[in-house]
DNA sequence: TATGAATGAGCCTTCATTCAT
DNA sequence: GATGAATGAAGGCTCATTCAT
């Protein structure tokens, strides 16, 4: 058995939580998947909550990190702009239902989802930096680095779940190259 | 007596759906915010789904009509889509809760969330639209239309809610000037 | 008009309660099928349960009257004893629904139900009283005519319901020639 | 703790269905009685429709295998006849709730009814197939066995639960001795 | 470590009954 | 006489969590 339960139990929850949905999902779904006895779960995870938390996190973690990791100082922040859109395009291609649970259950009061949209700020900031570095260097015009990083992440996230929720299939070349074009020249020809 | 029940449970059912998000929010959540029994609310909706489903419905009529009674057919397309931009910005700051609850129940898999998806792509279609109109007579460059569209939908949409649900006020002038500016010339300079 | 509304919200309970049985039918139910305002039939009835009490008080009297006046004194026990069990049988299959309502209802402690087998319990007097008139004229064997009575009644009750709720056609003649027999002379040849 | 929390449920399930029938009994009646949470009853069985029904098809299958282990092949049609009525009989006397349950639930037109019936045809069958031995071999008169053997089951359910619901005792050899004899050689003297 | 039986609070929904018109 | 909107108590069922083993 190579398998850790903590490690069956984690995979189990992505596969549950977003199948259904933090709510709909059950403790019971999530054991039966992961092969375990429900009492197994609160053993290694304190409450729902906190393993859903964890997941979250991992998720969130997973995208920046990546990002992060590919995007060199040196690097032009044209480049690195360049870089974040196809990087999370192919992660949204990658981690669909992840996504949809980040999409879903990041918007609301509860502390939960406060939580998240801090989780999911801290990569927005990775775009924010490159957009005041362009900026600071002349290659991006002015604008609300903030909105604009909100702007450039929404523009992708919805973009890319209309496709995969839809009926057709993944393209991310054709979607790469009409989300740059938007982020880097808008939809003027001129 | 001015409200009619119906309405005062309608008011009452956009409270609390944004507040708690459809699983969380109870019928008698809704039914002591609204002033009503229970049983009142099952006397005018079949059901916490149907009550759910027609409230989405009216919102995002409410959006798309709105848009699309101010989309005067001599418009340039130039002009349509900073209609839209503009319009779109201001229902956010308006209907903020409606907003949240969108943006909350449209991914996943349920019939319901397939159901909301398709009445925002209604929405959607209004922007498709423009792009094309706009692609046709060579004031947009060519992109795939339906991709771009929904890009926009989720650049907005995602940055106003950022705003919204963070701490900042929510300035529609700023955030509708640095959205124009994405939506029509991007972020580079030249 | 010629309707009264007492009659036909009292026809629709017929209809309704056999068709249910007293729990499952609702008051909704069958002022819809009577055409009439819920209200109205509170008006003309005091609560569920009366009506219910009134329409089985009246079923078991149409089949109590309807034996007890072909009853003539004059007539000797055996023929008596075939003609009730000749009645029974005809009522079973004319109003199938309402036996159906009396052999659901009659069983357990409820008043509704101790009621309803006093109600019963008046019919099986006629039967009974036949039997001790057959005994002490010497045409029936002795036995506990009570007992007998509710036997006889139960036999001919059971075996048209068996018939009527199965699949084959409901034959009276049939029928009532094998409980003549089962009543009169037993299974035995000899 | 020698009772199972099962059939601690199952008792307490007789109890409660008999003294109420299946709508008015609630799973709260039922788990108060049998002392335990009413999550534990959804635990054990999966519906009020499934325990009911589980508990419907035990009892009859009692009835009829206790009254098929006794019935030995060599024994003459009359005897047989004579052990069923015997054994009848004294079913009803001990499972006196459970009958209540049977004639209340096993008339009308739902799925739960007609499954009930057929369990009761079962054990019909039984009464049928020696009805049809005895007319084989010429000790019976020739009648539909299946109404008969119907009649028989209702003549003694009829009249045992007349007496039991009644104030009377119940005297099980008087109603054997009555019941045998209008089986076997009816009413009439001659 | 791991299990799974047991718990009980909580939710959606139904429906007999009332009452202002 | 008649109506039907409104009520609220009650019931079936779910599920996160606990705990004895």
């Amino acid at each position: 058995m190579r398998k850790s339960k903590t490690s069956l139990i984690f995979q189990a929850a992505i596969d549950i939580f977003s199948e259904k949905g933090f709510d709909k999902a059950t403790m019971d779904d999530i054991a039966a998947r992961a092969n375990v006895a429900k009492g197994t779960i609160y053993y290694h995870f304190k409450s729902k909550e906190e393993l859903f938390l964890f997941l979250v996190e991992e998720g969130i973690e997973l995208l920046r990190e990546g990002v992060e990791s590919k995007l060199l100082p040196e690097m032009p922040p044209r480049e690195k702009l360049e870089l974040i859109v196809r990087e999370q395009i192919h992660f949204f291609g990658q981690y669909r239902d992840f996504c949809v649970i980040l999409l879903r259950e990041s918007w609301g009061g509860e502390d939960r989802q406060r939580e998240f949209r801090k989780m999911i700020r801290s990569y927005m900031l990775l775009i924010e930096e490159v957009i005041k570095e362009g900026m600071d260097t002349g290659v991006f015009q002015r604008v609300n680095a903030e909105y604009a990083a909100a702007g450039i992440f929404g523009m992708i996230s919805i973009a890319a779940l209309h496709i995969l929720l839809g009926h057709a299939p993944y393209d991310e070349e054709v979607l790469f190259t009409d989300m740059k074009r938007m982020a880097f020249t808008g939809l003027l020809t001129e």
